[in-house]
DNA sequence: CTGGATACCTACCGTTTGGTAGGTTATATC
DNA sequence: GATATAACCTACCAAACGGTAGGTATCCAG
């Protein structure tokens, strides 16, 4: 189980930033599940923003791969695409955390200095919106549409991931088990109509 | 344009929470935006959670006023709900503040004791899952199935909102703007063609 | 045996936080 | 004219925050 101090730190840093968010967890918080003191953390990373920042360059990168490894075992875009938003779904049922930090960095950044995190979502994004454009062969689909069908895809993917916790207690975990079973097979059923005409 | 105190620290508590997340959102700095002590806040609201929950339940209040109104203008479950997502696309563009304060309380609320907006966000789920139910009218829809798609759909709106500074940030302001133009069209695309076959 | 690096620790610091206590002023009511 | 209430204020507090300073134990290299 325990393997580096280092690598330990930043799981446990990741699981509260996706439940608290930056501001909401403290270094030390972070440590004390550890057992260590909050100045361990210090030493290992110096400051909480680089800390955050090791966090985000993780997760953009276990992305990154992840489409780099689909494009090598699949040839037709259209499969790619329908395969990486069910493997993204399916990945995030499993843990959400990785979603969740994403999400937050979405939502704070325009607050913070350091943007060490657009740089790398920007490949992830440019491979998606390039795979759209593949499969949508018209001209006249400009970068920015297929941007946008991306976008959008993705927030389908996404939003139940951030919403487990409130949906669950609203509609009861019944409910919202059957969304989760429901959801992969509506989300095959989007893509596919949405990209049926094009053909 | 200076409306009731208590009504102008709603204002900016909405835009600060929008901007910095409960956590990293001081009532003092809300209250020092309008040049007052944060005890003037303190005495319109008792506390910094209450300040929120009111907040939160305006929100919810203009979104489910939004949905029975277009219930009463538009008869055919499909245009409602193709008006509904339009609608709640441009509102977005205009203001994403409430977008984003509802996305992070999705976030946030499971470390908090308070589930005030839960109830407060259900009827509007449940009365755009019935919308759904009535378009798809086969039986073997279920609630779950007919709740994924909603969340699909606003999945695939509200990302865009968030995600706003960033996606400026990594691609440049042109290429935001055009997808911003782009964004509409697409999702009426992905609307229509998801529905094209149930009739 | 020594020097340096690594991986921690305790102690402390200045700042900010949400919240309390209690006072002041204006306005409305009886 | 007395009373009460609303809308603020200054002053203060304990707790938590990120970070610095400086010490200690371990280990490995020369």
């Amino acid at each position: 189980m325990a393997k580096n101090t280092r690598e330990e730190l930043i799981e446990v840093a990741r699981r509260q930033f996706a439940q608290k968010g930056f501001y909401g967890t403290s270094i030390a918080g972070i440590a004390n599940e550890l057992g260590l003191s909050k100045q361990a953390l210090l030493h290992h990373f110096g400051t909480k923003e680089k800390l955050y920042a090791q966090v985000l360059s993780e997760i953009s990168g276990r992305y990154v791969a992840r489409i780099f490894q689909v494009q090598l075992e699949i040839s037709d875009p259209r499969q790619q695409l329908e395969e990486l938003m069910l493997d993204q779904l399916s990945q995030q049922s499993a843990d959400h955390n990785d979603a969740r930090v994403v999400m937050r960095e979405l939502l704070d950044n325009q607050n913070r200095a350091e943007q060490v995190t657009n740089w790398y979502l920007k490949p992830y994004l440019n491979a998606l919106a390039s795979i759209v454009k593949r499969i949508e062969h018209q001209e006249n689909f400009s970068d920015a549409e297929a941007l946008a069908v991306v976008y959008q895809l993705l927030g389908a993917i996404n939003y139940l991931g951030m919403s487990e916790p409130t949906l669950t207690q609203m509609f009861g975990k019944a409910t919202f088990e059957a969304l989760c079973v429901a959801y992969p097979r509506q989300l095959r059923a989007l893509i596919r109509s949405r990209f049926a005409a094009a053909e």
